[in-house]
DNA sequence: ATAGTTGCAAATTCTTTGCAAGCCA
DNA sequence: TGGCTTGCAAAGAATTTGCAACTAT
């Protein structure tokens, strides 16, 4: 489930673990271990993931760290969508993240075989949105395109005779 | 939850009910009263309806139609994807369908405030849905572009006095 | 008659919540 | 200390499945 580093990050005024705190803080919430844990895993790559994931992650992780239940991974998953750093979008009816803070705005290629997602980032698709918003006197917050198909790899792989033999 | 029937239908050959029935009985499916009943009910509207719409729909018809459960809603609806009569999407973790035979593709502006779906339509979209899987060596099957934000009726309401003070 | 369908109940999957014990400011 | 947090267990919400009874062909 590797992703494409094609994007290059932009440049942010603080770490997300300042942001975090600032947003915290600035709610009367708590600087907890579970979420400075949660934080620096989520940041510690890339990928897009589901709280799943986040928590085999943090399952695995040998530190010292104290652990982290279900409930709190998705309290905090909340969190850090509320504070800016995480996007949040609905895949087949559950919820997956990604870096939102320090990240560019970007798009995604869905490969309904190796269910990878591949980032893009396209111009002329956020002059469209503003257009189509203009026209509609609509509000625009941000938008989500999604295109789905089959990635190259998977497209060679199902050509490959191997594949063949092992549909029949 | 009044949809916005700005977009034209297409011409097609058959009735979605002549289609279903090539689909199903080229699968040796059976015609059933039951998924009679349900395309019935789903191409009687326009509407994005979730399958507790239709379950609602369906129980409030008063015709000599056979009860129908709910198994058999999800069931139903999954066939009705697969023939190509309905495209369903996932919105809030939650799976949303809408009529895509007879019915040209199109993209949805969707308002956070009454969670209505409003569609629109371009071609310039499409092209560049095209151009980016032509970079990626992907092959595209289809997209779904959301625009999210806040819809112009509900950025009215928000001006209004009456608003103001109801949020104290 | 026979194989596909249906409804019921129960199981799954993903996510949220109530609450007592624990921890941070 | 006082209030926000956490983990546990349980509840919820959406969707799926096993299976015996039913029905289309």
């Amino acid at each position: 489930m590797k992703d494409h580093f094609s994007l290059t990050g932009v440049t942010v005024a603080m770490t997300p673990m300042a942001r975090f705190e600032e947003y915290l803080q600035s709610r009367g919430k708590r600087v907890t271990q579970q979420r400075r844990t949660i934080l620096d895993q989520v940041f510690s790559h890339h990928e897009h993931f589901d709280a799943d994931d986040l928590l085999e992650e943090l399952a695995s992780r040998k530190l010292g760290d104290r652990k982290v239940s279900r409930p709190t991974v998705y309290r905090t998953l909340g969190e850090l969508v509320d504070s800016g750093l995480l996007r949040k979008m609905s895949l087949n009816n559950r919820s997956v993240y990604e870096h939102d803070y320090g990240y560019p705005q970007h798009d995604h290629l869905y490969c309904e075989e190796c269910k990878q997602l591949i980032e893009f980032q396209s111009k002329e698709l956020s002059s469209i949105c503003e257009t189509v918003a203009k026209q509609q006197r609509f509000r625009a917050k941000g938008h989500r395109l999604i295109i789905t198909g089959v990635c190259s790899n998977c497209n060679k792989a199902r050509q490959r005779p191997t594949h063949r033999l092992e549909m029949i």
